[in-house]
DNA sequence: AACTATTTATAAGA
DNA sequence: TTCTTATAAATAGTT
């Protein structure tokens, strides 16, 4: 339609396809707005050349539009949003099933929720408690071990330093204040076992293992 | 375009109506055809009457159809199936970290991977179990109170029915065999406290409690 | 559903 | 670009 007829093929050469682009363009929007008036039809239209913003037409509101598309997705040409909805409250499905599943056991090892329980349950769920237990009261009395071992290391350590100490309080009270009266160093005497006891930081904790 | 000119509002006439729409319909469809391979634009149409069945086209596959609705979204501020799609994704987020949680605490309490808890943790831990427990043997306890008291209630119907077999057969044999001699009645005096004993279901219930 | 008289869209030219 | 215009294409009313 117009002064020539025209191959449908790409348009190479680049303004013409521009031009022609435009025409069309208009000329689509505006048949799409005929039929929605004459027709009563909902149409959606968008067209985005290579380069260049895209263009669309909606018949009716954004509603409309969404109605449509979710028609449209419903529909199965393009099943592709709706798998990926699909698939993601599937998996929101999955996990809360299991969160849910988690919560339940979790109330009843604290103890919540057990009136249900039948007899057998609350004899797992006991064994299961027990096992927790005494492992946690293994895993603190290794703790309780690494702490008296530091403590005795930190104990021997001062003795050490203790010693050590007097030694070289003696040597340089021998140089330097030779006429300095020995009471002092004599109270001190044999008692390289005065060390600052490391207090573990829970007074009861062998009370409660 | 046609014998006569006509005016765009809605045709009222509906088979007239229906005809246009499918001229129509047809021509919008191939003038979108026409400017993809003319113009190398992406083009997206759906058209849906009033009543019958959507028709749409899109230039490319899918994918291509979904970016561009993604960038029709993206660029109308409209957002709307993205924003589904991320509230979809932030929720499963939620509460896949909420069931790492709950996870990792459910492990705990079986004693599983406590080697990295402080000795604080697994106080609270400790106290936790002993709660549970607690609250476990307590239901237990009342559990066996119950199958108790229904023994004993079980033992008292038996105790009562054996005396009132006892009696009739005592009548009965009274009105019809009083030829018959009495040993085996006699036998049964004074046993009215033999029962059928309910035994509880597990024999070491209170081993263990 | 096919036909055609017209209207409309638009390709090429200015 | 935009405007013009000859011509192709679409289609309204008819059969």
């Amino acid at each position: 339609m117009g002064r020539g007829k025209i191959e449908i093929k790409r348009i190479e050469n680049s303004s013409n396809r521009q031009v022609t682009y435009t025409k069309r363009r208009n000329g689509i929007i505006k048949k799409a707005k005929e039929i929605t008036v004459l027709c009563d039809a909902k149409v959606f239209v968008i067209i985005v050349p290579s380069s260049g913003k895209m263009v669309d037409f909606r018949s009716g509101p954004k509603e409309t539009l969404l109605k449509l598309l979710d028609k449209y997705h419903a529909q199965g040409g393009n099943k592709l949003w709706d798998q990926k909805h699909e698939n993601l409250f599937i998996e929101i499905d999955k996990v809360r099933k299991e969160n849910d599943g988690m919560q339940i056991e979790l109330r009843h090892m604290k103890g919540e929720d057990i009136s249900s329980l039948s007899h057998l349950d609350l004899m797992s769920l006991e064994e299961a408690l027990e096992i927790g237990l005494s492992s946690i009261r293994d895993k603190k009395a290794q703790h309780l071990d690494a702490v008296i071992d530091n403590t005795r290391a930190v104990e021997d350590e001062n003795k050490r330093l203790r010693y050590e100490l007097h030694k070289r309080g003696k040597t340089e009270e021998n140089m330097m204040e030779m006429e300095m009266e020995d009471g002092y160093h004599q109270k001190m005497q044999g008692n390289y076992n005065v060390v600052f006891r490391v207090q573990p930081n829970q007074p009861n904790l062998h009370d409660r293992m």
